[in-house]
DNA sequence: TCACTTTTTGACCAATTGGTAAAGACACGA
DNA sequence: TCGTGTCTTTACCAATTGGTCAAAAAGTGA
């Protein structure tokens, strides 16, 4: 038997670990992490406390495993942007991309901004390890494009931000939008970002 | 003695209670409604808890004190985009004015976040009465300085949101910010958001 | 079927939290 | 200086919360 080998979960395990974290979604991104109680989780879950506390070893340990994952998720639209393809069209895919994330994986959206929100954390030295380099490395990709005068001269830094608060924005102030402007606002959101970047971008 | 007239408070108690929404305003926009204790209030505000509770009834109503004062200063500029002013000049100087607030009042704005990332609980006839009016009326005036062909033709609401979300990024996801971009990105910022801004508007 | 492991539960606990009661300290006008 | 109303504190509670533990139950392979 090897020693370090951390034998195959049982698929009780693979079930349960998935129900509890789904459930942990749900509960931290509505309520933040103090705000957010095992008991809720559990009942979310569909499991008893002590149960919870089988799989996982703390609130804490839940929590965390959520951020890992999420870092992963949240990262991949930006891998994806291509430094050899069209820049413009690069760059609204990547907003579209993102858009499409808010849409699709608001609770995910939510549980970020929560915590970002509070400081990070819990989060700050994967921002630091994980996210710096790779945003560095693309501000450099979209430098190159804009020397090239591909795409006009604007901050790649602040371009970055922009594209993230205008599309996780219909995520993360989901009520504030639809007391505003009723349902299904994404269809135009998408038709105005890509007027918005687009016209921005142009030479 | 004038029956319903809430004698005017002591200056021990302006005080306090200003010492106290000041030390609230700090642990609710860094731990959330729920996240945030009575002690650690106290704490901040240099009082004891009973003291606190002599001048609240409760954490909700320090809570919503908070919120209510708040919807003032959050929707003020908006109020300031005047109808008669020029049109480009008059929606720059709004992205402006919400980027100084940004940077000058960064608890009001995690607080706002804050509360409306976990569903406004608190703050939902807030949106309904207050903001919602309001964010009808300056659509329909953009909507009006676009049909005059004073601006390129953009949805008003989406364009309302990308300037939120925009300079309000700054303040919520101060800690990702400073992170990605050193200190002092308000500047930066202003040149980039205005470019943005300009070139969609632009006809 | 039986021995053994994995999973689940009920009972419980210490710490924290929002909040109360009542006595004490303080300010201030008469 | 004194008395009255304002302010502050000490001591305390009940409820909630994250977490433990031992025993019961449910799987599982031979």
């Amino acid at each position: 038997m090897p020693e370090g080998a951390p034998k195959k979960p049982s698929r009780i395990q693979q079930r349960n670990r998935t129900l509890i974290l789904d459930a942990a979604l749900d509960v931290f991104s509505t309520h933040g992490y103090r705000g957010a109680t095992l008991d809720q989780i559990a009942e979310a879950a569909g499991l008893s406390k002590p149960n919870i506390l089988y799989y996982f070893s703390g609130k804490e340990e839940i929590h965390v495993t959520l951020l890992n994952q999420l870092m992963e998720t949240w990262l991949d639209p930006l891998v994806e942007m291509d430094a050899n393809g069209e820049p413009m069209e690069e760059l609204l895919d990547y907003v579209h991309r993102k858009l499409d994330m808010a849409r699709d994986l608001p609770r995910e959206s939510r549980l970020f901004a929560g915590e970002i929100l509070q400081g990070a954390p819990r989060m700050h030295p994967h921002l630091e390890a994980d996210l710096k380099p790779l945003f560095d490395e693309k501000c450099a990709v979209i430098q190159g494009w804009i020397d090239a005068g591909k795409l006009a001269p604007v901050d790649p830094r602040h371009l970055i931000f922009s594209i993230w608060s205008t599309t996780q924005h219909y995520a993360d102030f989901d009520v504030q939008v639809q007391v505003l402007s009723g349902q299904d606002p994404i269809q135009g959101a998408r038709t105005y970002l890509d007027a918005l970047f687009r016209s921005v971008l142009s030479v």
